[in-house]
RNA sequence: GCCGAGAUAGCUCAGUCGGUAGAGCACAUGCAUGGUAAGCAUGAGGUCACGGGUUCGAUUCCCGUUCUCGGCUCCA
C-alpha cells in the first residue's frame, strides 16, 4: 500500500464515519427513543447499531435515507470538543451505551466528542469538514447485531449505509453489487447445472451434479499430476477414527464443539473426521524414521465433517462436509527454509493455473499462549518471511495472530471482481509432533523431534469451487469447463456426421456432446451459450461434404469452417496449456 | 443458536380484501426440416412448507414449527 493509498483510504473512512453520525442523528430526529451505540466505517461502507423497540422496516430505511439528505444540505459543520469524564456523562446521560463506553476509557485519555447541529457523539474522529461533504451515500440493508458481538449481550438493529466521495463512484460500486449477484455461484451452480444442496437429506452437505463432477475431476487431475511433480506422495485414511486418537491430537480437549457426536463401534466411541492429520501421522509412525527419510510430503484429498451453526451456512462458501486438499510436509529443523520456499512457490504456480494473480500472505507470529520451544518458533517465523520475501509477495504480519500451536501463512487471492478471499494455509504444528512422539533418528544416531507443517492449498475443494465459479461468473476456461464443445447438427441429415465428429474429439481427449435435437440451429446455438460452452461446431450439409466443423467460438462467434483435424489439434493444445 | 424478511409448478415470479390457483421458462406430444442467441400448437405438472386455531368454508387471518435468505467478525 502506498502512502498515497493509505492516504485515500482514510479520507474515505472518515466520509463513511461521518455518514455513520449523520445517520444516526436522522434515526433520533425520527425516532427519539432509539439508543445510540457504536457506528464505524467498514470495508463496504459504514453501520450504526441501535437498540431500538422495534426492527426498522424497509419504509424506515426511506425515511432516514430522506432525513439524511436534508441534514446533509444543511452542510452542518462538525465540531470537535474536548471534555472533562464528567462534563461526557451529563451529555450521554440518556445514552446507556455510551455511558458504558466511556466508563471504560482509561484514565488519562482526552475524551472527545463530536457535534453537528443538535446530534452529539462520544468519538474519537476525524470527520469531515461539514454534513455537505456526504452526498453520495445509501442505505443498504437492516440486520440484527449483539451488542459487541457477543450472542448474551443485548441484540440491536444495525443498519447498513455506504458512502462515496462522488455520485460517480457509488454509482460505481451498486453496479459491481449487482454483478456480484449475477454471479452468486447458488444461482450458477443451479443454472449450468453444476451441484446442488438440499436440506432434505441436510443442509451443508454438497451434491456435485455430472457437470460440477467433471470440473472437480479436471481440478483435482491436475492437483495429482502437479504434487507428483513437487515431490508430494498421496495418502488415502479413513473417515472414522477412534476416540482414543481424537484424545491424543487433543481434538476432543479444543475442538470438540465442532466435532459429531461419536458413535459406538463394538463398544469403543467413533468420531467422523474432523482433520486429517493425525490420520497422516499414524502413517508416519508405522516406522522407524531416520533423517534420510525426510522431508516427507503428503498430500490428501481428505473429505471432513465439521459441525458448523445453521445459520451460517452458505451454499459452497460455508458447508459441513468438504473434501480439504491437504497436506503435511515433515521435515528436518535444516529443511524447513527450502520445504517452506517450495510450498510457497507452488501455491503461487497453482493459483496462477487457476487464473488468480493477484495473492496476498499474512503472516501470523507466536501468541502470548504457545506451545513448543521459543527457539522453534522464531527459526520458523524466519523461514515464513524469508519465503514471502523470495517469492516477492507483498504481507501484512499479524504480530501474536500466530495459533497456539505454531505460526502460519495465510494467502489471500482477489477474484475478478476485487474480492479477498482466505484460501491458503500454510501452518507450522509445534503441538502435534509432541503428543504424538513423533521422532526420527538424527546422523548422531539419537532421537530428534521433526518439523510438522500443515498445508491446504485450495483450502476446500467446495469452496474453492465456489469462488471459481464466481471469478469466471461460470464460463470456465476450456480446460475446466465441464463440456468443452458441443457439436450441433443444421438438420437430422447430419446425426451421424455429428456424432462420428465427437468420437475423433472424445479419442483425443476432449469432452464433447453433440445436440442433433430436432430444433432450429438458431435455438441450439443459444442454448450452448447460455450454457458458456466454450465452443460449438456447426455441421451442416457443406460440412458433411469437406468433412469439417464450422467453429463458433463462446467469446469471439464465427470463426469460420475448419477441417475435424485443426480444430482438434487447436482445442487439445488449448486444453494442455491450461487456457 | 439469535434478530429480521421470506416459503405458491423443476426454475423465476404473479394472485386470492376467506369460496380448493395463474404466467414465462423448462418438460412431454404433434406440426414445421430450419445455416450461427428463443419456429408454431397442444398437453401434463400444485397437500399454495408443515402442524394447530378461528370460520359454514383457510393457500389467504391468528399461533407454533421447519427451512431459506440478509446479518450477528469490522468497536468511542
Amino acid at each position: 500500500m502506498t502512502e498515497k493509498g493509505d492516504k485515500e483510504l482514510l479520507e474515505l473512512e472518515t466520509l463513511r464515519h461521518s455518514a455513520a453520525h449523520v445517520m444516526a442523528d436522522a434515526v433520533k430526529r425520527l425516532f427519539p427513543e432509539a439508543k445510540i451505540t457504536i457506528g464505524p466505517a467498514i470495508e463496504e461502507g459504514f453501520y450504526y447499531d441501535f437498540d431500538f423497540k422495534r426492527p426498522f422496516t424497509q419504509e424506515d430505511l426511506a425515511k432516514i435515507e430522506k432525513e439524511m439528505h436534508g441534514i446533509v444540505a444543511a452542510a452542518l459543520p462538525f465540531v470537535r470538543e474536548e471534555v472533562t469524564r464528567e462534563k461526557a456523562r451529563g451529555i450521554f446521560k440518556a445514552e446507556p451505551y455510551k455511558i458504558e463506553i466511556l466508563e471504560e476509557l482509561p484514565e488519562g485519555e482526552p475524551i472527545t466528542i463530536y457535534r453537528h447541529g443538535d446530534f452529539v457523539d462520544l468519538c474519537r474522529g476525524p470527520h469531515v469538514k461539514d454534513t455537505g461533504k456526504i452526498s453520495a451515500f445509501k442505505l443498504m440493508s437492516v440486520a440484527g447485531a449483539y451488542w459487541r458481538g457477543d450472542e448474551k449481550n443485548a441484540q440491536l438493529q444495525r443498519i447498513y449505509g455506504t458512502a462515496f466521495p462522488s455520485q460517480a463512484e457509488l454509482d460505481e460500486h451498486l453496479v459491481r453489487l449487482e454483478e456480484a449477484a449475477k454471479r452468486d455461484h447458488r444461482k450458477l451452480g443451479r443454472d449450468l447445472d453444476l451441484y446442488s444442496t438440499m436440506d432434505e437429506y441436510g443442509g451443508g452437505l454438497v451434491l456435485w451434479h455430472p457437470k460440477g463432477g467433471r470440473i472437480r475431476d479436471a481440478i483435482e487431475t491436475f492437483w495429482k499430476e502437479q504434487h507428483y511433480k513437487n515431490g508430494y506422495d498421496i495418502l488415502y485414511t479413513p473417515h472414522l477414527g477412534r476416540a482414543t486418537l481424537w484424545e491424543t491430537s487433543g481434538h476432543l480437549d479444543f475442538y470438540r464443539d465442532s466435532m459429531y457426536s461419536p458413535m459406538d463401534i463394538d463398544g469403543n466411541d467413533y468420531f467422523i473426521k474432523p482433520m486429517n492429520c493425525p490420520f497422516h501421522i499414524m502413517v508416519y509412525k508405522t516406522q522407524m524414521r531416520s533423517y534420510r527419510d525426510l522431508p516427507l510430503r503428503w498430500a490428501e484429498l481428505g473429505t471432513v465433517y465439521r459441525y458448523e451453526k445453521s445459520g451460517v451456512l452458505h451454499g459452497l462458501l460455508r458447508v459441513r462436509g468438504f473434501t480439504q486438499d491437504d497436506a503435511h510436509i515433515i521435515c528436518t529443523p535444516e529443511q524447513i527454509d527450502n520445504e517452506i520456499r517450495e510450498v510457497l512457490r507452488f501455491s503461487m504456480f497453482m493459483w496462477k493455473s487457476f487464473g488468480f494473480t493477484d495473492i496476498k500472505a499474512y503472516l501470523a507470529t507466536r501468541p502470548e499462549k504457545a506451545v513448543g520451544e521459543p527457539e522453534r518458533w522464531d527459526q520458523a517465523i524466519a523461514a515464513l518471511k524469508n519465503a514471502v520475501t523470495e517469492e516477492k509477495l507483498d504481507y501484512e504480519l499479524d504480530e501474536g495472530g500466530g495459533a497456539f500451536y505454531g505460526p502460519k501463512i495465510d494467502l489471500k487471492v482477489r477474484d475478478a471482481l476485487g474480492r479477498e478471499w482466505q484460501m491458503t494455509t500454510i501452518q507450522f504444528d509445534f503441538n502435534l509432533p509432541e503428543r504424538f512422539d513423533m521422532n526420527y533418528i538424527g546422523a548422531d544416531g539419537q532421537r530428534h523431534r521433526p518439523y510438522m507443517v500443515h498445508r491446504a492449498l485450495l483450502g476446500s475443494l467446495e469452496r474453492f469451487f465456489g469462488v471459481l465459479i464466481e471469478h469466471y461468473a461460470g464460463a470456465f476456461p476450456t480446460w475446466l469447463a465441464p463440456v468443452q464443445a458441443v457439436v450441433i447438427s443444421v438438420s437430422e441429415a447430419q446425426s451421424t456426421y455429428a456424432a462420428k465428429v465427437a468420437s475423433i474429439l472424445r479419442e483425443r481427449g476432449v469432452r464433447v456432446d453433440v445436440d442433433d435435437r430436432n430444433e432450429k440451429l438458431g435455438f441450439k446455438i443459444r442454448e450452448a451459450q447460455v450454457k458458456k460452452v466454450p465452443y460449438m461446431l456447426v455441421v451442416g450439409g457443406k460440412e458433411v461434404e469437406s468433412q469439417a466443423v464450422a467453429v463458433r467460438s463462446r467469446a469471439s462467434g464465427d470463426l469460420g469452417a475448419m477441417p475435424v483435424a485443426e480444430f482438434a489439434d487447436r482445442i487439445v493444445s488449448e486444453i494442455a496449456e491450461k487456457k
